[in-house]
DNA sequence: TTATTGTTCAAACGTTCGTTTGATTTTAAG
DNA sequence: CTTAAAATCAAACGAACGTTTGAACAATAA
């Protein structure tokens, strides 16, 4: 029986040691393999802890998911609103906007590659909680544009093209990272994100003259 | 093996219902599910067919993933080359890869989804396939860029970032569509997709005049 | 006709899937 | 110490997975 039994885990909480395990190891193999790609045996062996643990703590695979992208979206959503609360210009809005997503993309690239795949994925088991969460993320678009100085009484249509635009720009380098790391030499270091940030202001900050030019005032379209 | 001697190509052929229908199937699904969601008995059952005709005509569910990659990257090149040579002028070039590139996607837009989703995933059974694609599609970003008007010194870290941006600019909107659908009341018609290029033309030409301001000769980074 | 080749199919292959069970150990409080 | 709840584990569950088999069927040519 001997004497030991000391966790001498450097976590905060050893309590929650296994639970944190189980997290970021969906979080590290859904990235790379893709959801249903993944087994709950991998999880379970990349987590070190025994696969019973999943259900007992998420309530299954699905549950870790939904972990994952939950809080992966009340973060992101955290961030926007800080945003809009503290920017009135528009041009000082977008880039408060980028200089806040890009950092945080960086820090969170596994999920927002999650996030981003899974989102037109219907799994039968998670489209309603899916769909709760885009509804959420479509508000978000509606805020940013109206603070990015578009017109205001634009169309709905208008704000679900350019919506989803400014998002995936957003996070675009991240879903192709695999490919333009080989090719075009691209290491992610703080040189690089300094670079990336300046470039994709500077996409968006174009995108929304060249849109107030021909969608602005006059109505034309 | 099952290499068929091919002496017709009409499209009505009776002799390739079954493979075709196989093909279908498989757009249809992946595209809805991921491809790992789905199993060879869905798409059997999808295209009516017996589930050995999978393997018999594309050698297993991966061979049918492969032939929906393949030839929609193979046209979608062709496209691009097309473009490529008729177009000199940056502004002509970019009008034109719109005018040409949102009826494709539309056209192939669960292709498209299925690409983008795919893209990141590490599937260990068809990765090195989607790395040669991946190859290719970045030197497509090259010849795109070198014809919008941007520097031709332009390094290629840069390009890195800018090509994948305009890239996910094009197929966001499908990306998102289950979403954009109800909450913004998108319907996928002639007169939205009017509406669709001229944004997107509208965001690119924007975004390719505010690269050039700050990332012109003057070789300012 | 017979021989040959390409299709089609029901059935079965062995493997892996996500989840649950039931017992055991650990933890914390009375 | 006693006791009850929480945590952990090996093992097993039935279902679903992708693929293969071997025979039957269809079409063509000699």
């Amino acid at each position: 029986m001997a004497e030991r039994t000391m966790p001498d885990k450097t976590e905060a909480d050893p309590r929650d040691s296994k639970k944190d395990a189980i997290l970021e190891a969906g979080i590290k193999l859904f990235s790379e393999k893709g959801f249903a790609a993944v087994g709950v045996r991998d999880i379970a062996k990349e987590a070190n802890v025994n696969i019973s643990m999943i259900s007992y703590y998420y309530g299954g695979k699905s549950g870790v998911l939904k972990e994952i992208l939950s809080s992966f979206f009340s973060e992101y959503s955290e961030l926007i609103r800080k945003i809009v609360d503290i920017s009135d210009d528009p041009p000082v809005f977008i880039s408060n906007l980028v200089d806040a997503a890009v950092p945080f993309f960086r820090e969170h690239s596994r999920q927002a590659i999650i996030f981003a795949v899974e989102m037109p994925v219907d799994s039968s088991d998670i489209t309603e909680f899916k769909a709760e969460k885009m509804r959420n993320l479509l508000n978000l678009f509606r805020k940013v544009f109206a603070h990015a100085g578009l017109p205001e009484g634009m169309e709905d249509r208008l704000i679900g093209i350019i919506g989803p635009s400014f998002f995936s720009i957003l996070f675009s380098h991240f879903l192709f990272y695999p490919v333009t790391e080989q090719t075009f030499g691209i290491r992610k270091n703080d040189e690089f994100y300094e670079l990336y940030r300046n470039v994709v202001k500077t996409i968006m900050t174009g995108a929304v003259k060249e849109l107030q030019l021909s969608f602005g005032r006059t109505g034309i379209s």
